[in-house]
RNA sequence: GGAGGAAUACCCAAGUCUGGCUGAAGGGAUCGGUCUUGAAAACCGACAGGGGUGUAACAGCCCGCGGGGGUUCAAAUCCCUCUUCCUCCUCCA
């Protein structure tokens, strides 16, 4: 959500900036009249409230001096009947006025490439070596497939299209992965671990941005209003949903590993093999909340934790400046980190780092207190460290041998049992 | 699932039956001060926050006693409803 006073003043320059997402921006044309309109039913109602105030104290004064007051009596009740009227219309006004506000997507950074769509975000750096096989190397399937590691006709066949079984050492690989990464951004990132919920109500959506707009990526669990996660980032971020934080408090951060639920609406179609694109995968998510001058330091502080994962696992990758067409809604500058897939000779998304700045904190009610006291917005930021199904994925195709195995990295080997080879 | 009870400010806690100088007593914690070499104790003082509106900025005004609605000239107080927590029974990993 935006800032309404900022909106109000600067509100040509923001919808230059927003206009360069290249998003149906109709809603936003809607907010001048709208909030014209609130601010002068709620001038004149908070008039008629004082009245009706004064004359309650003289009322209650006539009465106890025994007096009569059926004069005041009978005009405070035309008052109260024209403040109710004058309420009804103002919540309708509110509930206009905050779809359109939750429908606003956030301004992009000045650092945020221009663009249409992915073919324009810019490449910020690579690392690591694309392997070169002497030998015809295959799709992670096959790999897991032939390794009875991966089971994808008994999950289609048990659940439906889009899930797996994992199996065996496929199973310990997954586990593996996801305590390396917790165990490493708590011990060496500063980060606290938090296993949150995978199912959130209502509210805590709407706070980190999947909802209203994107309802249709979500499961819903229907008798109940709830909604399985799309992402850790969701019940982590509304972990501090209403609250006022302590500065000395900040920044908090906080790792966690869930679950993760996405209907993939509208992507049918597309990596329907294998294990890219899935209803049901697992992540370990980074969520930061720090002061709002120290944002951008840290959103290139968490990218650099994201990365470092991949550094250690030995995965070629590169990192990717999202531009203002492909920045989703949420964020005000992006980037995504992309791992080397061999089977498909393409950088496929395995991270994806925000800051948000004040975007999600104002729709949660995340505040915090600074030095002098005063109340303010504090920023979030989170990053996939990171998605752990993608990261297998990566890990068959990039270690897998002429004979069909696969060599663990190193510092998955402690995890995984003194196991070095999958085969 | 059944039967009860509760929700008041940072924490504890009065007030609710009997609606109106309660825009919320009292205590604790916290902060400031006196005393002290320093501290503790004691004493004195401060302590409703948050949101909205408004302003150049103040001020002012509106809303806040778990959330939402209702009754009334007027609601912490009466009515309805939802949520959360607690106790007992039932069930259960």
């Amino acid at each position: 959500m935006l800032d309404r006073k900022q909106l109000r003043k600067d509100f040509a320059e923001i919808k230059a900036k927003l206009a360069k997402r290249g998003e149906d921006l109709s809603d936003l044309d809607k907010f001048g009249e709208l909030d014209e309109r609130r601010r002068a039913i709620i001038q004149e109602v908070e008039q008629l409230k004082a009245e009706r105030n004064e004359t309650s104290k003289q009322i209650s004064q006539l009465k106890r001096e025994k007096k009569d007051a059926s004069e005041l009596i009978e005009r405070m009740q035309q008052v109260s009947k024209t403040i109710k009227e004058l309420d009804n219309e103002l919540n309708e006004i509110e509930a206009q006025f905050d779809q359109v506000m939750l429908g606003i997507p956030n301004i992009p950074h000045e650092s945020v490439p221009v663009g249409e769509d992915e073919e324009d975000n810019v490449e910020v750096r690579k690392w690591g070596d694309i392997p070169s096989f002497s030998f015809e190397h295959k799709p992670h399937w096959e790999i897991g497939k032939d390794l009875d590691i991966l089971d994808f006709e008994r999950a289609a066949k048990v659940t439906g299209s889009r899930f797996v079984f994992y199996k065996g050492l496929g199973a310990k690989l997954e586990r593996a992965l996801i305590n390396f990464m917790l165990d490493y951004h708590t011990e060496h990132h500063g980060y606290e671990e938090l296993l949150p919920p995978y199912i959130v109500n209502r509210n805590s959506m709407i706070g980190t941005g999947q909802l209203p707009k994107f309802e249709e990526d979500a499961f819903l669990i229907e008798d109940w209003d709830y909604f399985l996660i799309p992402t850790a980032e969701v019940p982590v971020t509304n972990f501090h949903r209403d609250e006022i934080l302590s500065v000395d408090d900040l920044p908090k951060k906080y790792v966690a590993y869930s679950a993760c639920f996405r209907s993939e609406a509208g992507s049918a179609g597309r990596d329907t093999r294998g294990l890219i694109r899935m209803h049901q995968f697992n992540k370990v998510e980074l969520v930061q909340f720090v002061k709002p001058e120290d944002s951008y330091d840290a959103l290139e502080e968490l990218t650099g934790h994201a990365e470092k994962m991949l550094q250690l696992l030995g995965l070629p990758y590169r990192v990717m400046n999202m531009c203002t067409g492909d920045l989703g809604f949420t964020a005000a500058k992006k980037y995504d980190l992309e791992v080397w897939i061999p089977s498909q000779q393409k950088y496929r998304e395995i991270s994806s780092c925000s800051n948000f700045e004040a975007f999600q904190a104002r729709r949660a009610g995340i505040r915090y207190r600074d030095e002098d006291g005063k109340v303010k917005y504090v920023h979030t930021l989170n990053g996939s460290g990171l998605a752990i199904g993608r990261t297998v994925t990566a890990i068959l195709e990039n270690y897998q041998q002429e004979d069909g195995s696969v060599v663990v990295p190193e510092v998955l080997r402690p995890y995984m049992g003194g196991i070095e080879v999958i085969k």
